[in-house]
DNA sequence: CACAACTATGCATTCTGTGCAATGTTTGCT
DNA sequence: AGCAAACATTGCACAGAATGCATAGTTGTG
């Protein structure tokens, strides 16, 4: 079950990417409204039909597709018996380092975000998508009957780690390894705020 | 400017929630797959081209109307001198006291999420909204330079309160007052993970 | 009452998203 | 290489989502 790389896997992975960026460019100059599915696929050089073979839909292929842990990082996970959070933003890292960012990539979807707000409620909800993923893990060391408390971690870690991309995103002087270590900042920041309580 | 309450208010309102009521219950009894405007309009008493007068789309009729902090409680935060993170509750508790609270309706929409797993994102995505808005008196006390340290605190709050609001909606014994303290407490809950970094 | 502002609805239209069937391409197997 | 299965691309038809516009009715106000 190692990963081998089709011709087939390349090419629909570069068709997915050739897909987001037609959509990103195409809503930055021509604007979110009145931007449509036939523009997107005649932009990225395929029909309208293609183009619902690889998103759901539109708002999908403007976030493009979700990075999932590997198997070898969830055994760690669940094997580690260090402490659960420090645990899980190495496991953050161990993602942020397979899935290759594309730094132009995440710029974009930053400056489309400021120019179409409208946008910014559904880029949360594909956040949740992490954020679960995120609560699955605590819930492996944790239990079931942890699941609420999980998820509330979860947000609490994707949302910081969301924040920390706007700003590597737009600073090409900040390393990619560097974003988890921004990350734990942030987490420091919420933590002194609770402390009021 | 006060609250003025005419007919016509009162009426939209109605409206507004019978299309709710019906939309929750269609989604319940026949499944989310397969509802249409047409539907929900029917089942309200509606045209279907009012159904999109009130409003903007099928998700956001499920979901509801978004509830604001009023201008009073607005100003209380702004001159307040007391602690931040407290204050901030405070002001939830103000508004979860004005908006009248209907805790079937959060159950059915607590079922309807359980039932059909697709709508959580969009349910978040509708949570910002009121992120954003705690967000806002953050930064009416700390200014815009604390923006992204506001963002993440709200993040964390709000979806605090929306956990909360899945136990009050399913415990007919739990007060509406109490739904602040729980939601302190799921904070606390948080603060001890990050304790760990 | 008279007039402005708002509401509901029908109709036409554009766009989204899916199912299906036909045709071509890639892969794995012998 | 040759073959069959799996997969990808596309066109076409169609149901549903959402908007603009025109019209007729209702409510608020002085």
């Amino acid at each position: 079950m190692a990963l081998k790389s089709t011709l087939r896997d390349r090419r629909r992975l570069q068709t997915s990417r050739e897909i987001q960026r037609a959509a990103l460019s195409l809503a930055l100059s021509q604007g979110y409204e009145g931007l449509t599915t036939e523009m997107i696929a005649a932009e990225a050089g395929i029909s309208q039909r293609t183009f619902f073979n690889y998103f759901l839909n539109k708002e999908a292929a403007i976030i493009g597709e979700t990075v999932s842990f590997d198997e070898e990082t969830v055994a760690w996970f669940r094997e580690s018996s260090g402490p659960l959070v420090p645990d899980l933003l190495q496991a953050l890292r161990r993602l942020l380092c397979s899935s290759d960012l594309d730094r132009g990539m995440s710029q974009l979807i930053d400056r489309l975000l400021n120019k179409a707000p409208e946008l910014v409620p559904i880029f949360y909800g594909s956040l949740k998508r992490l954020s679960d993923q995120l609560s699955d893990l605590v819930v492996l060391r944790l239990g079931q009957d942890a699941r609420a408390d999980a998820d509330l971690l979860a947000e609490a870690i994707s949302h910081a780690l969301a924040d920390t991309f706007r700003i590597w995103a737009n600073d090409d002087a900040m390393s990619p390894d560097s974003i988890v270590d921004v990350t734990t900042a942030r987490l420091l920041v919420l933590r002194g705020f609770l402390d009021q309580l």
